[in-house]
RNA sequence: CGGGGCGUAGCGCAGCCCGGUAGCGCGCCUGCUUUGGGAGCAGGAUGUCGGAGGUUCAAAUCCUCUCGCCCCGACCA
């Protein structure tokens, strides 16, 4: 392609609307312009990175066995109420009525309408296993848009939906979906890291995230270095601690903490380590019930497990004025010491101290040597505290360490949820009537492509991995004699009928200009022909992203390339 | 939705506090010279100052309302 003749608008200086890297560079590299928050256009450029993402995302998911179709972006409103998912959905969902005042909505997502299709269609067990996939643009009405692609509101998604007559099998496509969403985040050449991830409220089976690792990810994950374990901190399971010898129980006591509200204030005036000192969360769990979690010092609630472990899907703190109203205490002093009416559950690590810190449930005032069972009584012991670097992992008792990443897949076994809400049911060999199990699967493809640069940039601009690159090589003529003209001209057409994706630099632009858009689009390959090199006989092919460069004679670069090309998209899949 | 900030030329910004009719850099257009890391000189074009209303002889500037955008917290691919 020529890049004279090519809708490539760099832009020099940084648009002042992008705050992360990936962004930035997709602005500034002319992939993207923004329409409205959270809504772009793909330009040229960026749309080419997207169809090599979706032409690696195809060819696997059709290796594994999935086949593609295409559903609507705009559903009726009976499918969705269905499933009660009309209401649960909440403003993220964009809905619409058409001239007659019918509801519909943008599709967010495809469990009601492919269960719908199956529903219609499929009768019996003969007809299993089924997956379905499709790569569409969705929408969802998200809290916050922001950094560019990475969440927007309008996406384009590959998902794929299984359907399967049993647990067995369900498992087994489960796997293979897992199986072929490694082999898609391997070509894309990214480092990424699947994670067990948290089920939500659906419970149970399965689930993992696909993580691509970079300092920027909005996620954190915890992995272990000594086995395979991996998961979102959401999701983490703490070990309990080993049960501890008790030390004698000392009486009650009370201290006054004027001010002292937090745990490290606490324990800095008290002059005891905060993993002394436990915090009691007050939760509204209900119109006319409170549940406090009792969480030791120095660790932190996490409130997707107390949901999960309560089954409620909404979990808010009480209010400082309920918080007045139970313990007669602003927030802050507030303890398990004589609070009644209110369940109590208590984090393992709260469960096996003895003589800790508590609240007192008066302003500025703690207790001392508050012991569990003497002092108060616990309702219920678990795992309630996000896991932390240092906590010993499940599998192998290692120190867990943590890193950030970019959620980019999810794969989840969804069981008989929809199905059984839908009817969509099949016949066994015996007759008998069951709903299908099924699972999903999603990979956000723009959101991959923007992982792609936060993970492979440096300060000049993009470094693209070969297998999702706009461009494999770019000829950069960076000196304007006849001689020039004519050797790029040769290279770009001998490079072309071999198939390679080239990008030549035929504007009229000086050397520095084009040397810095190269760096900024980020193809792989620079081809530099100037007088310089020509006197000798040599073109200069630069490696974008270690910077190495090699001189060649002309006639030799076009082999060169397409070696190099080769090795990239092999080492990589 | 809560908190913070910003809307002035295609892009990045100044001007606003203290009202007097809009400026800088980059880009763009023309010409000449240049041409291996964002060229030089000369000339030129470009603005409903986000929108509406108000105060005033006079509003980018002050007041009210509104719309849009960005950042920080609760959602998810």
């Amino acid at each position: 392609m020529r890049l004279s003749q090519s809708f490539i608008p760099t832009m020099r200086q940084d648009p002042g609307e992008a705050e992360v890297i990936s962004h930035r560079l997709m602005l500034r590299a002319g992939m993207i312009r923004k329409v409205a928050t959270g809504i772009y256009s793909y330009l040229p450029l960026g749309l080419r990175v997207i169809r090599k993402i979706e032409t690696i995302v195809r060819e696997e998911m059709n290796r594994a066995g999935a086949q593609e179709l295409l559903l609507p972006i705009l559903s009726p409103a009976e499918l969705w109420k269905e499933t009660d998912r009309w209401d649960f959905y909440g403003k993220e969902l964009v809905r619409l009525q058409d001239r007659h005042e019918r509801d519909f909505c943008l599709g967010p997502t495809h469990e009601e309408v492919i269960t719908d299709l199956f529903r219609r269609e499929v009768r019996s067990y003969r007809q299993l296993p089924l997956t379905f996939y499709q790569i569409q643009t969705k929408f969802r009405d998200e809290i916050r848009p922001r950094f560019g692609l990475m969440r927007s509101r309008e996406f384009i998604m590959k998902d794929a939906y299984s359907f399967d007559q049993d647990e067995t099998s369900a498992q087994r496509n489960y796997q293979r979906m897992y199986d072929a969403y490694c082999r898609i985040f391997s070509r894309t050449g990214l480092q990424f890291r699947p994670v067990e991830a948290d089920t939500g409220l659906i419970g149970g089976i399965s689930s993992h995230e696909f993580m691509v690792l970079a300092n920027t990810g909005e996620e954190l994950i915890v992995f272990d270095p000594d086995s395979s374990y991996a998961a979102n901190v959401e999701r983490a399971e703490v070990v309990p601690p080993p049960a501890r010898s008790p030390e004698a129980q000392k009486p009650l006591e009370k201290v006054s903490t004027p001010q002292t509200k937090s745990v490290e204030e606490v324990s800095a005036l008290l002059k005891v380590p905060s993993n002394r000192v436990v915090k009691t969360l007050l939760y509204q769990t209900g119109n006319d019930e409170i549940t406090a979690v009792l969480i030791r010092g120095g660790h932190q609630a996490n409130e997707i497990k107390i949901k999960r472990y309560l089954g409620l899907h909404d979990l808010t703190l009480a209010s400082p004025e309920l918080v007045g109203k139970i313990t007669n205490a602003p927030v802050g002093f507030v303890g398990p010491v004589g609070l009644s009416g209110v369940r109590i559950l208590a984090d393992h690590a709260v469960s096996t101290l003895t003589n800790f810190i508590a609240g007192g449930n008066e302003p500025d005032l703690h207790f001392m040597n508050v012991n569990a069972t003497r002092d108060f009584s616990i309702d219920d012991i678990g795992d309630f505290r996000q896991a932390k670097a240092g906590d010993p992992s499940p599998q192998s008792g290692s120190p867990l360490q943590t890193a950030r990443g970019i959620e980019v897949g999810h794969v989840f076994m969804l069981g008989t949820k929809y199905s059984e809400k839908m009817g969509a049911t099949f016949l066994d060999a015996e007759g008998q009537s069951h709903p299908a199990i099924m699972g999903c699967y999603g990979i956000g493809i723009g959101r991959t492509a923007a992982a792609a640069i936060e993970q492979n940039h440096d300060e000049k601009g993009i470094c693209w991995p070969m297998p999702i690159a706009p461009f494999q090589a770019q000829i950069l003529p960076v000196t304007s004699s006849e001689a020039v003209h004519l050797a790029s001209e040769q290279l770009y057409d001998e490079l072309s009928q071999q198939n390679i994706e080239v990008l030549i630099d035929d504007r009229n632009e000086r050397g520095g200009v084009k040397f810095n858009d190269a760096d900024m689009i980020g193809t792989p390959y620079h081809i530099i022909i100037g007088d310089k090199g020509l006197a000798n006989n040599t073109l200069e092919i630069k490696d974008r992203k270690t910077g190495e460069k090699v001189l060649l004679p002309p006639n030799q670069v076009a082999d060169w390339i397409k070696d190099a090309i080769k090795q990239h998209l092999h080492t990589q899949s």
